[in-house]
DNA sequence: TGGTAATATGCATTCAGTATGCATAATTCG
DNA sequence: CGAATTATGCATACTGAATGCATATTACCA
């Protein structure tokens, strides 16, 4: 009954763009293509790992992204228009309670289950409410006053990867 | 996002215990003690799994047990009494969606995540429906006049385990 | 009192999913 | 062409769940 990391790390990568693709701290636009080395170091997780995240962003069409020198990552939609529950049903693979609402299963009492529809409209209620919710909900909203931490205000050096010690996922 | 083995296995027995407490076909209420075997063999899974489950629901106040001749399992409380939420919560280790409301967490979003109050929300919203059920909602209800299968009546011999391809848990 | 039937418990093994790392390809810019 | 960056595939490690086995414990009964 939990999400697993690489959900925390879709979410994570999209909050980052949102909250970086207006401007970095030059003021330059083109520059604000955060890169994936970026958002890895800030969030303090695998750079690798993060990268297979934002693919999938990218090749489910909530990211944008360019390759090459200059390169990074940016929202392929207005926040409004990306639904949380959406990214968790698609970064997750299988999102059933129960399975056994599938064809194959021989449970005797798949004909008179009076449990599998109560889970099931559980389970209705979890994903309506992240439904109602999209990525303008979770990021910064536009008037927001408080401090935006960039890449240049990080408290520790650009070195290599963290160990599996220094990282804490939090999901 | 899905309940594990354990947890289907814990609300089988528990179905199976109230269907089967009130008597067997001979109507005597000394027999009408059902065993872990007996369980197994009518859901087709790994005894000594079941077993497991089993002895959690026994410490964890749901079930009583008695060993040695004649012994069996019956339900401790009366069906009203057991929520599907409290039992899925006990069988289930961990059943938060994120885990960065702990106290370790260094991501650099935890003071002002908006994310995980509407996880949390969700969350609340899954468990509030298994919390408004309990077992007398998904067991037979004692007019109910529908046929029950009993041991004698299965369709297989009972012999030694089911084999891996035989079995198919349905969660 | 010994035998049998049943649950209880601990340990070892297998298995699957997730996480991680590495190598390399592909692309873009200058 | 070279550097920077994402894309992709493969191999390995890790973790938790599932499974099986051995043995202990308990209770009934002859």
């Amino acid at each position: 009954m939990h999400l697993n990391q690489q959900t925390d790390f879709a979410f994570r990568i999209l909050i980052y763009l949102a909250d970086h693709t207006v401007a970095d701290e030059t003021g330059d636009m083109a520059l604000a293509r955060p890169k994936i080395r970026e958002i890895a170091d800030f969030y303090r997780v695998s750079y690798h790992h993060l990268m297979k995240v934002a693919n999938a962003l990218t090749s489910r069409g909530y990211v944008q992204s360019w390759r090459g020198k200059n390169g990074g990552l940016a929202l392929a939609r207005s926040p409004e228009r990306i639904t949380l529950g959406a990214v968790a049903r698609d970064i997750e693979g299988h999102w059933e309670v129960v399975e056994c609402f599938g064809t194959d299963s021989d449970c005797p009492l798949t004909n008179d289950c009076r449990l599998a529809p109560i889970l099931n409209e559980a389970l209705l209620h979890f994903w309506a409410i992240l439904d109602r919710h999209t990525l303008a909900d979770i990021a910064r909203s536009p008037g927001d006053e408080s401090p935006i931490t960039f890449h240049s205000d990080l408290p520790y050096p650009l070195g290599p990867e963290p160990t599996r010690e220094q990282r804490k996922p939090s999901l």
